[in-house]
DNA sequence: GCTGGGGCCTAA
DNA sequence: TTAGTTAGGCCCCAGC
């Protein structure tokens, strides 16, 4: 175990003597040193491991029960615990059994041969195992008492101390009270820059690492304890950072390794470094061949290893990935904590710092960095203090986000390690909560058949989910009352008592008393909690009381630091809560129970029936218009004021929460008033919780709130529905809509903001897609900096060829904007705005929708030739006369106009000058958001609206700027 | 021009 | 070697 002592030195806890187990049904008549012998024998024989090592070192008989169903008379079972001597065996004893076929002497000397035998528990880690049975939770304190443990003289860590003790001794601590504020734990983040070959994404294989850049910083701590960085050739100084230079790339590396170790961090952070700056380290390291650079974990001489991961989850999609071994570091990468906790349209480090720290980096394209390499120690030093900002950002991130913190205490609450978070998905919280409930109880998790990839799993649904009540779709100047089912799920398994060790099977049901069941709509039986209580129930209702506690102490809380920590785990312990029913859902997992998804399910569309009957039953003229799930939208009658509602809104919840079974609680939380709904899971509304105020707008799953079209139709239809809904002006609305249609049409508009961003999930696809057919593109234009799987890409939509598909026409917003090339503005306005804003009018308007449409300000103004493709190819550009665009050979001015030179000349000069005013003030921009305004600004933020209309600016400029120059008037 | 299904993303 | 669930809207491609 690594940790911290008290006082804040860091320690190596060597435990001894824990063994790992498993348990297996008792079949009559063999004994326990016979199954023993057995196993060892075969494992012998297999040539599993040589003849002088004894695996199983002991097998005694229990008494104990599967957690799987309820069974009449809830009888014990016998089974045999097998002890093993090294954990990493556990797999090949386990499957011997599970096969059937090993030769076992009885004591009557016959032999017999075992049948195929279910194993339990054979799957559990080794290491939750321990936890499980010390006590022990993630990030959480140990007593070691005084005289029960070694300090190890030959140290075998880098950690301060070390020592030994036997599993015994280990004394856990629950969070609470003393016990409940976190260790410093000591981060490293850190940033690389690297290259090489101009022009050429790097490659370890080719490219140098120049720049490595680190801050230490303990966690709960105001200031960083370094401030590093790391360069290859000279670098001016830096005030408040340590500039270290190097000549020779090996030294380096070598360094900073030294670096990592002498820092001695618990965590290493960043962003993107699992599949960026880590993996290119340490293929640069073997590269060049520097011995001890993958020396980075804790154990003198292990070291880090690197494999290739490819995880996919429905709820966190596909990603490709790597997965390190380095002890007693947990890397806790920034990029990938937040694509997993929260849902942006891009996840760069510079958007998400602006979304989250209200801070924009500057953003240094990869073929700048090595000019800035080749120059001398001020463009270095330019380099580092960029780089310094990179290792910082992630730092701030965690910090702001709270994500250390409630990771900590996602960890306490789930009992698994901090690290397991990061790299493994929810369900493994759900198996430890399992494991630890039923441990204390004496009842034992089956380990079940995995089905091959095509076995019992499949694509499609497993089983009925939830009830959509079908909307009364329109526009409602009635305030409509909320009713929500307060965790409905959790509170559905508690009240009916679902669980794998309540449930009852068909054939055991003649033997049971009807009253000692209950039946859920589903079909599934299973036992009441008088006769027996679920483990799925007891962890549901600790997990509730123990939210509840800590919300409690959060608001006695005065210090902000456990403030913070307390909110970690309120929030810590209704994700867990939630968790549990998709868990049992989850078809390819540890433990799935269709039984239980499907009953639960079932309970829940029941519920919203009967509430929503039972509303309309008591309420003369009220009308449930939509719900979803566990909620119900109430238009209690017509010209009912906000205050009315929210009465009969209360009145009702209260009532109605009486006719279901504890501790189902139907709550009143919010009016909409006004409100707008379009369809199933889409509609709008302002939200009111009193009724001096409302809280704010709320929109649901309408574009305003989607990732999948351009900033553009999300603004608009924002836009539009504050209009209708707050200031309830229709034709303010209209005149918007009408003016930013006119912008479209006339290229006023950004192109930052007609950027449409998707995700790449998978590699064969069936259709052409936009976003599939430009990765591909990407791919052939430079593979480095190719979109992976898993990536978003974003991309514009251009004019393209005649009758080209607008999958084909999809193009690199950046590639759009250096070469000019045209966008089509009306794809944009009937394929992405066109459809979202009739279906956000209709409701609203008496007259046709249509006339958004039409008129006037959809005129279209003349664009630029386009550059490529169609017949411009094969047409040479004409110069125009500047005054009437009659074709000229040269010049400026055709013959007609010539006379009037001055006063064209005048127009284009204060046409020049204005656009360099403009392009100019957005440069003072850019210095500022960097913080220098001594430097050039190198920044290309592929997410930042300013970088867009800066380059298109400059664009312009110059084309206004050759326009002056052809009047030849050089003053 | 219509329809079915793939794909994406969201609600809960 | 690993992955929480289903319901549902809507855009676009592909095929007729």
């Amino acid at each position: 175990m690594f940790g911290l002592t008290e006082g804040g030195s860091s320690v190596l806890v060597r435990v001894h003597h824990f063994y790992h187990y498993f348990y297996l049904p008792v079949t009559d008549g063999i004994q326990p040193e016979a199954l023993a012998e057995a196993i060892n024998r075969r494992l012998w024989n297999d040539k599993t491991v040589p003849r002088d090592r004894t695996v199983v070192t002991n097998v005694e008989i229990t008494t104990k029960r599967s957690i799987m169903y309820f069974i009449p008379g809830d009888p014990e079972v016998k089974f045999y615990k097998i002890t093993l001597l090294n954990p990493r065996h556990t797999k090949d004893v386990a499957r011997i059994l599970q096969r059937g076929g090993l030769s076992v002497k009885k004591p009557n000397d016959v032999t017999a041969k075992l049948p195929e035998l279910p194993t339990f528990e054979s799957t559990l880690d080794y290491l939750l195992r321990f936890m499980i049975e010390v006590g022990l939770v993630g990030c959480s304190w140990l007593t070691l008492p005084a005289g029960k443990y070694t300090i190890t003289e030959h140290k075998k860590s880098l950690l301060q101390v070390e020592i030994d003790v036997h599993a015994n001794d280990i004394i856990a601590h629950n969070p609470e009270g003393k016990w409940l504020r976190t260790a410093p734990l000591r981060r490293l983040s850190f940033d690389i820059e690297c290259a090489g070959r101009k022009g050429i994404f790097p490659e370890p294989e080719h490219d140098k690492v120049i720049q490595i850049a680190n801050y230490v910083w303990d966690h709960g701590h105001k200031k960083p304890i370094a401030q590093v960085v790391f360069t290859l050739k000279s670098c001016a100084a830096i005030v408040g950072a340590d500039v270290v230079s190097y000549e020779n790339e090996e030294e380096l590396l070598s360094a900073w390794a030294r670096f990592v170790r002498l820092t001695d961090p618990d965590i290493l952070t960043g962003y993107n470094i699992v599949n960026f700056d880590l993996p290119y380290l340490l293929d640069r390291a073997a590269q060049l061949k520097v011995a001890d650079f993958p020396l980075l974990g804790r154990m003198i001489g292990q070291p880090t290893t690197m494999r290739k991961t490819r995880m996919s989850s429905s709820a966190f999609g596909t990603h490709e990935s790597h997965a390190f071994s380095m002890h007693g570091r947990v890397i806790f990468d920034m990029l990938q904590l937040i694509t997993r906790e929260y849902k942006l349209r891009s996840y760069s480090l510079n958007s998400v710092s602006a979304e989250f720290l209200g801070q924009q980096k500057e953003d240094v394209h990869y073929s700048i960095i090595g000019d800035l390499q080749r120059g001398d120690e001020q463009t270095r030093r330019r380099l580092a203090v960029y780089c310094l900002k990179d290792a910082l950002l992630p730092v701030r991130l965690m910090d702001k986000l709270m994500s250390l913190t409630n990771y900590m205490e996602m960890a306490r609450v789930t009992g698994i390690p901090l690290g397991w978070l990061v790299s493994r998905g929810h369900m493994i919280k759900v198996v430890s909560l399992l494991h630890r409930k039923s441990h204390l109880v004496d009842l034992l998790i089956p380990d079940i058949k995995r089905s091959g990839p095509e076995g019992g799993g499949g694509d499609g649904p497993q089983f009925e989910g939830a009830t959509v009540i079908k909307p009364e779709k329109g526009y409602y100047k009635d305030p409509i009352a909320t009713l929500d089912f307060a965790s409905l799920y959790p509170s559905i398994i508690m009240a009916h008592n679902l669980c794998y060790s309540t449930l009852v099977r068909p054939v055991h049901l003649a033997h049971m008393k009807p009253e000692d069941l209950s039946k859920s709509p589903s079909g599934a039986s299973f036992v009441k909690r008088s006769v027996k209580k679920g483990i799925l129930t007891k962890i549901l209702e600790e997990l509730l009381a123990a939210r509840k506690q800590a919300k409690k102490d959060l608001k006695a809380a005065k210090d902000p630091f456990l403030q913070s920590v307390l909110n970690g785990r309120q929030l810590a312990l209704k994700i867990s809560a939630n968790a549990v029913y998709g868990f049992t859902g989850a078809s390819v997992g540890k433990l799935p129970c269709m039984d239980i998804s499907a009953s639960t399910t079932a309970y829940g569309r029941q519920m919203i029936d009967n509430t929503r009957l039972e509303v309309e039953k008591r309420y003369k003229g009220a009308t449930v218009i939509y719900g979803d799930t566990d909620s119900v939208m109430i238009k209690f009658g017509n010209g009912k004021s906000l205050e009315e509602c929210m009465r009969l809104g209360e009145e009702a919840a209260e009532a109605i929460s009486s006719i279901f079974p504890k501790p189902v609680k139907l709550e009143f939380e919010k009016c909409y008033y006004p409100y707008l709904l379009i369809s199933k899971k889409r509609y709008a509304g302002l939200l009111w919780t009193n009724t001096e105020k409302y809280d704010k707008m709320d929109c649901k799953g309408i574009e305003a709130v989607r990732r999948d079209n351009c900033r553009l139709v999300a603004n608009v239809i924002s836009s539009v529905l504050e209009f209708l809904l707050k200031k309830r002006d229709l034709q303010q609305a209209i005149s918007m809509v009408k003016k930013v249609i006119s912008d479209l049409l006339q290229n006023k508009i950004d192109v930052s903001l007609l950027v449409v961003s998707k995700s790449l999930t998978k590699t064969d696809y069936e259709n052409k897609q936009a976003h599939v057919v430009l990765a591909e593109k990407l791919r052939k234009r430079d593979p480095g900096t190719a979109p992976a799987i898993g990536d978003r890409v974003p991309y514009v939509i251009t004019k393209g060829r005649k009758n080209e598909p607008a999958y084909s026409r999809a193009e690199d917003p950046l590639y759009v904007l250096e070469r000019n090339i045209p966008i089509d503005n009306n794809y944009y306005l009937e394929n992405m705005l066109r459809k979202p804003l009739e279906r956000i009018f209709e409701p609203v308007m008496k007259s046709s929708v249509n006339s958004l449409f039409v008129g006037e300000h959809t005129r279209t103004i003349s664009v630029v030739t386009p550059k490529k493709g169609g017949m411009a190819k094969y047409t040479k550009v004409r110069l125009k006369c500047l005054g009437c665009k009659a074709p000229i050979n040269e010049g400026a001015l055709c013959a007609y106009c010539v006379p009037k030179e001055a006063e064209h000349y005048t127009k284009n000069l204060n046409t020049m000058v204005k656009l360099e005013k403009a392009y100019s003030s957005l440069w003072t921009e850019c210095q500022r958001c960097m913080g220098d305004i001594c430097h050039d600004v190198l920044c290309s933020n592929g997410d930042c609206p300013i970088f867009y209309r800066r380059r298109k600016a400059q664009i312009d400029l110059n084309a206004a700027s050759e326009k002056v120059s052809r009047f030849g008037l050089d003053w």
